[in-house]
DNA sequence: CAGAAACGGAACGTACCGTGTCGTGACGTT
DNA sequence: AACGTCACGACACGGTACGTTCCGTTTCTG
């Protein structure tokens, strides 16, 4: 979807420099505010070739999103769920607070309303993954029977990452530490679990 | 803000053609695709006439969104805290799931990032009050015994918020009743209340 | 070394922006 | 009843960004 056809002579220098200008633009204008053209001069690329490798500005900066991101939000399995959920949950608090990737995440959800494959290409690539971990890690969890048997795995997963979403889009200040880690307690004794975590 | 200096020889019939063109526009073609100049041609107005009350494209929406929405989620005290969450939450969800509110709204929450004024707008004339009523009406369980003395209301005003605009603004179905009833129960038993709701 | 393909640069027509100008008509004042 | 005032619709303007096209050059492939 991103590289229409995969091409060997497709210059790597060129690639980088487009999507490292379009993240750049986004820091200082806003996503909004970042036009192709803005990309292609501050790149030193023409706006044919952005066109040739990319359906969209949408499309440039998810793939400048996701690239920046592979890896970079682990999910270690210490065997305390409550520490892990922390830890998986923060990260997501950093990932949209921090510039340039919130700012380009908040625009990358706007656009989404608008562009049905770029929806399914952030659903597929970003939130599918992430909310497929987070539920797997609770799903070890029920079955280590640190979490009742009936436990709502999905409704879980939306308490926790619906908040981060909530402030995001709400421009609200992102949550500290503390604030997650109340949310965490919070959402593990909703589903019934004894309070006996340790730290 | 919304109107500059408010005079008695504005035309309400240009008013409310351009604020009902807007919401047409808006659900045929999504916020991003409605322009000022479309939203002028449909409600046979002159664009100098919307520019000399609206500041924005984004102010002339909020308008007609808050505009039809006054009254329209009035928060009932039943003395059942979980039916009246229920109650509040639900109407939240028709709200960012119904053509052309739902889509206006998505749009308008895209047009925040870019534009202070219409966030603090936002904040103050949507959000604000609406998060207001479900601490208060919380606030008012918690002093009735209902809910523990020592339970964190806007935490828990978020993890009922939070899921609503999780899904809405990442174009997921929006919940039904049966789970925003789980929502509640589980929000109200990660407060420490007893499970003890009627029906 | 020859062909193909991606490249940068420049220019195009289109769309929408926000503003300015103008004549008209509905209001309020006296 | 006559006169100012002011919002109105209309039209035109310069500016910006869109997405595309043409052209000549560079770079990789075979």
């Amino acid at each position: 979807m991103i590289t229409p056809q995969s091409s060997l002579r497709r210059s790597e220098r060129s690639r980088r420099a487009t999507l490292d200008a379009a993240l750049e633009l986004c820091t200082e204008k806003g996503y909004g505010r970042v036009t192709v053209e803005a990309i292609a001069a501050r790149a030193g690329v023409s706006k044919k070739t952005i066109y040739r490798w990319w359906t969209s500005k949408g499309a440039v900066l998810l793939e400048a999103f996701t690239d920046a991101f592979v890896g970079a939000t682990p999910f270690v399995d210490t065997g305390d769920i409550a520490l892990d959920l922390r830890t998986h949950i923060n990260s997501a608090v950093r990932l949209t607070s921090t510039t340039p990737y919130g700012p380009a995440y908040a625009g990358i959800l706007s656009e989404m309303h608008y562009d049905d494959a770029l929806a399914e290409a952030v659903q597929e690539q970003l939130v599918g993954p992430r909310f497929a971990a987070a539920e797997d890690r609770l799903r070890k969890a029920r079955e280590q029977g640190q979490i009742p048997a009936d436990a709502d795995l999905p409704l879980a997963v939306e308490m926790l990452y619906g908040p981060v979403y909530y402030r995001h889009v709400l421009r609200k200040p992102p949550q500290d530490e503390a604030t997650v880690a109340s949310l965490v307690d919070h959402v593990l004794r909703s589903l019934g679990a004894e309070p006996g975590s340790p730290g």
